[in-house]
RNA sequence: AGGGCUAUCGCCAAGCGGUAAGGCACAGCACUUUGACUGCUGCAUUCGCUGGUUCGAAUCCAGCUAGCCCUGCCA
């Protein structure tokens, strides 16, 4: 028997031991974002870290929209979110909320307190405020208007819920302390005047509550055990704790604080990948080279790709930035038994085989996966002429080149062994037709075992082979030269997008549907886009080159 | 009168007083109908630094250093 202990998270230690200590029955974890933009690769993080929780733990986890501020908020945003997190899988059931369905009883909760003498209004301006509340290094101090009635508060801040109230003229502060160190405890805002309609309760209100107030309150009427947020809120805790106590929950939620997902190499900034969209850098929000999460999956990366992903990066406390190339791996390892092996060249140089009928056709038997038999086989049709990888060939081979250069016999992946007789170059000294010879005697599936080849090229049928674009996406940052430039601006990528219009297909892929995948040999993973294919003309976005211990030296 | 957090290999990350897991990356070998995949091998005498406690310290204590976060009526 093998005593295989496996290393929990801090998260999962923190929950083990609230279990242990009987501090909840069970758990209930949310996912609670703020409907103003799209999700990326660290949102997957907090999702996936928040669902698997609660899946291991048999506890409940909940879809939250966090709409407190109608300011930036859209219904185009909550249903993006919603479809993003549906293709990620993580499953909320019943359970999807909006912080906006909670106003009527967060009001109510803000009342309590003004009654507690616990919050009062407070008739400074934003820039008053700001002064009052000190520095870093000094404490604050306190506002004129802090020590009004308890019956004055509530008059005056039913006249901010009524509309008698002009935006920015009043706020409603929680009474706490004007020299705490903590400046998130120097009676902060909890309600402001917003006087304008919300996407879901529309002019309704006129006070929308802030995150500080609004957060603790939507966990707790929940019923949310562990609310998990990313470090930045850290000092927010004790103002968190704060509300759910004054408040009065017999089970308050607890919240914890792990470290957001950096990648290296892509830009994950807000603002960055707003203004490469509006300059037209980018072709949109899903443009493959971000990695918002409809980036990913239009550029063909799996929902099971990114668990895994994560799952990898592990999560803790420490700022860090993983190495882009773990992302790679996981869609690799996530594809490589899935998916079809096919063939398609994306430079085509012409081969011919002299010594094949002219007109004969023979259609191969193929395995689709030679790894994993259950995806079955398909048929290739091989002929006369074919096209193959223009760099499998070369006039001239450097040290250890396998593949076919005059004199040299390689095999056709799949069909035979054909030996380089010749080659014919244009004008300009391209290489145009490469001419061979081949053995019938080797045809894949004989049992010829006379003499080996060092090295298979793949192939296409120059007759039946099918054209397509296939578009190569690097970086949209560079990577040698870093992201930023000196100046502040984008390090941009002059190569983050390659169109390869004159890509030959075998015919099997003429019925590749949006987002099917597809290891094409040698060149990597690639996925239908679903976006811009159209008119028979498939176009496949490369997801992942495969790894290549063989590089050509440079011209 | 500042406060909070973090520091273990190039990148993530276990470790919780008993003598440094794992993954990615990288390198080498083997295998091969994809120079892929797979398999094997190698890759921290050392845990930000300096002291201290201890038979024993990455783990405990003290003092430094570095990085991140906090002065929205954003979340």
């Amino acid at each position: 028997m093998e005593n295989e202990t496996v290393s929990r998270n801090f998260i999962e230690q923190i929950i083990d031991k609230d279990l242990e200590e009987g501090a909840y029955e069970s758990i209930c974890t949310r996912f609670p974002p703020e409907p103003n933009g799209y999700l990326h690769i660290g949102h997957a993080k907090s999702i996936l870290l928040n669902y698997g929780l609660a899946q291991q733990y048999k506890g409940q986890f909940n879809m939250r929209f966090d709409d407190t501020n109608p300011t930036k908020e859209k219904v185009e945003f909550v249903e993006s979110i919603k479809e993003d997190i549906q293709w990620l899988g993580a499953d909320w059931g019943d359970h999807l909320y909006f912080a906006s369905d909670y106003f009527d009883r967060m009001y109510e909760a803000a009342v309590e307190l003004i009654k507690k003498g616990k919050a009062y209004v407070c008739d400074l301006s934003a820039d008053e405020i700001r002064e009052y509340r000190g520095t870093l290094k000094e404490p604050g101090k306190e506002s004129p208007y802090r020590n009004r009635s308890v019956e004055e508060n509530l008059k005056l801040f039913e006249a901010m819920k009524n509309g008698e109230v002009e935006n920015g003229a009043k706020v409603l502060r929680a009474k706490i302390d004007m020299a705490s160190p903590n400046m998130n405890m120097r009676d902060p805002v909890i309600y402001r005047v917003a006087r304008m309609s919300h996407h879901r309760t529309g002019d309704k209100w006129c006070i929308y509550p802030m995150y500080d107030f609004a957060h603790p309150l939507e966990d707790a009427f929940e019923g949310v055990t562990h609310s998990i947020c990313t470090l930045e809120f850290e000092d927010h805790r004790p103002l968190y704790d704060w509300v759910v106590r004054e408040v009065g929950f017999e089970h308050p939620p607890k919240q914890i604080e792990f470290a957001k997902l950096y990648l290296t190499n892509v830009v994950t900034g807000k603002r960055y990948i707003k203004k490469l969209v509006e300059d037209g850098i980018v072709d949109g929000w899903d443009d493959p080279r971000l990695v918002s999460i409809a980036a990913l999956r239009r550029r063909g990366f799996t929902p099971e790709s990114i668990k895994l992903f994560v799952e990898l990066c592990g999560v803790s406390k420490a700022n860090s930035s993983v190495d882009y190339a773990m992302l790679e791996y996981c869609i690799r390892e996530d594809l490589k038994m899935k998916k079809p092996r096919m063939m398609a060249v994306l430079e085509p140089v012409k081969l011919v085989i002299d010594n094949y009928p002219e007109d004969q056709v023979e259609y191969l038997d193929v395995a689709n996966n030679m790894e994993n038999p259950e995806l079955g086989s398909r048929k290739v049709p091989f002929g006369r002429e074919l096209y193959i990888e223009r760099e499998d060939f070369m006039e001239v081979p450097p040290r250890k080149y396998f593949r076919l250069f005059p004199g040299n016999e390689v095999r056709l992946m799949n069909a035979y062994f054909v030996k380089c007789e010749s080659f014919v170059k244009d004008e300009n000294g391209n290489v145009t037709e490469v001419h061979c010879t081949y053995d019938p005697e080797t045809k894949c599936g004989s049992g010829f075992t006379g003499r080996k080849v060092k090295g298979t090229i793949h192939w296409v049928p120059a007759k039946q082979a099918i054209q397509a674009e296939v578009r190569l996406y690097e970086n949209i940052i560079d990577e040698e030269k870093g992201v930023y430039n000196e100046d502040g601006s984008l390090n941009l990528n002059p190569n983050s997008l390659t169109v390869l219009k004159n890509c030959y297909m075998e015919p099997a892929l003429a019925d590749a549907k949006a987002y099917d995948s597809f290891q094409f040999v040698r060149n990597g993973y690639f996925c239908v886009d679903s976006k811009d294919s159209k008119e028979g003309v498939p176009v496949f976005n490369r997801i992942v080159s495969l790894k290549s211990s063989f590089k050509l030296p440079k011209a």
